[in-house]
DNA sequence: ATCACAGTACTCTGCTTGTAGTGGTTTACC
DNA sequence: GGTAAACCACTACAAGCAGAGTACTGTGAT
């Protein structure tokens, strides 16, 4: 079992790329040394197996897409809370691929406990965080229907995004932003 | 090419139930074969690729989903709103196997042109028979946003179970019939 | 008797895994 | 500053497995 560092992190990175370019299908050993331009055997050599990939992948993956707090010094209003989601659409396009790993993830769990139980701390940690986020800057809305909107939104937008018609996210979020918190 | 009709939905339907369970990974000739229990080389023989049977899998979902139109005799009240959408939460567990599978079936979808093309028309379909019927029936709230909504809710409840606080899905819903329409 | 299909069995192909082995580079220690 | 040890990149290979596809036989219905 290899330690390089550097070299682990940029294995599971290719590790996301292959999950959402290919599935949980594509993902072998062997794609992932393609995807990250190394030898083969090398992914053999640092993980100790697929479970072990998946589940590092799944904890990477959160780092890369909630790292950003840089926009949240903002002014607490509604004005706010659709810049944000705005820039939550940016995301989406940008970090596609991220969110798309993510997708794969959330269905691989449902076939390995382990996952599952690593994905959930992280999810609702990232949700817990999302809350305090709203609270503490006074936002309008209720952050949990936000959420599920949001996430909605998210996988219809990732998988058949030519379903909804343009512009809904905006409109929803109007909506949202009216309604109290429960 | 055989075309018994009987053994041919027997045979997507098994391939439903192997996209649950073992996700596109495991979806294969064999393994369809196996679920289904009749003999190795059965599905090579009804369907021409893998594409195929993904394919006519997506189609028959919607039909195995979709067919429940008996409640919709009902007063269109707000009453009658929660009652539906716990309808559909027990549905969740209830047809966890066909929702699981077009979760699956989705991000297959991303690969393959083609299955979205035939995704994107089945689902919208679905949508605006939904907001036909919500309109029709006068029900109070955005469909747009119900649909939305929901459907974050089910991938949370399907993918990582733990994340959500009981009985949110009830709250939400009375939150939302409250809301006026875009 | 013919046709369509169920079921069996087999081959071929490709992919994946895991590891052994080699050579190079850095670190530590004298 | 030179040597030894540890670590790592990379190559190459052996072995196994799974899946696809198809040829073949038997059977029941028309």
């Amino acid at each position: 079992m290899r330690t390089n560092p550097e070299r682990r992190t940029a294995l599971v990175d290719a590790a996301i790329e292959v999950l959402a370019a290919d599935g949980a299908r594509g993902l072998t050993f062997r794609s992932v040394d393609v995807a990250a331009g190394v030898p083969n055997g090398t992914t053999s050599n640092y993980f100790a197996n697929r479970d072990d990939l998946l589940l590092q992948a799944g904890l990477r993956i959160h780092d890369r897409l909630g790292a950003d707090p840089a926009h949240l010094d903002q002014p607490p209003s509604t004005e706010f809370l659709t810049s944000l989601l705005q820039l939550l659409q940016q995301r989406l396009t940008k970090d596609r691929t991220g969110y798309l790993a993510l997708l794969e993830l959330r269905l691989e769990a449902t076939r390995r406990p382990t996952l599952q139980e690593a994905l959930t701390k992280k999810v609702r940690e990232n949700l817990d965080e999302n809350i305090r986020l709203h609270q503490e800057h006074g936002l309008p809305g209720d952050p949990l229907l936000l959420y599920l909107t949001v996430g909605g939104y998210m996988l219809e937008q990732l998988t058949l995004p030519g379903v909804l018609p343009d512009g809904l996210l905006e409109k929803v979020i109007r909506q949202l932003a009216g309604s109290t918190p429960v």
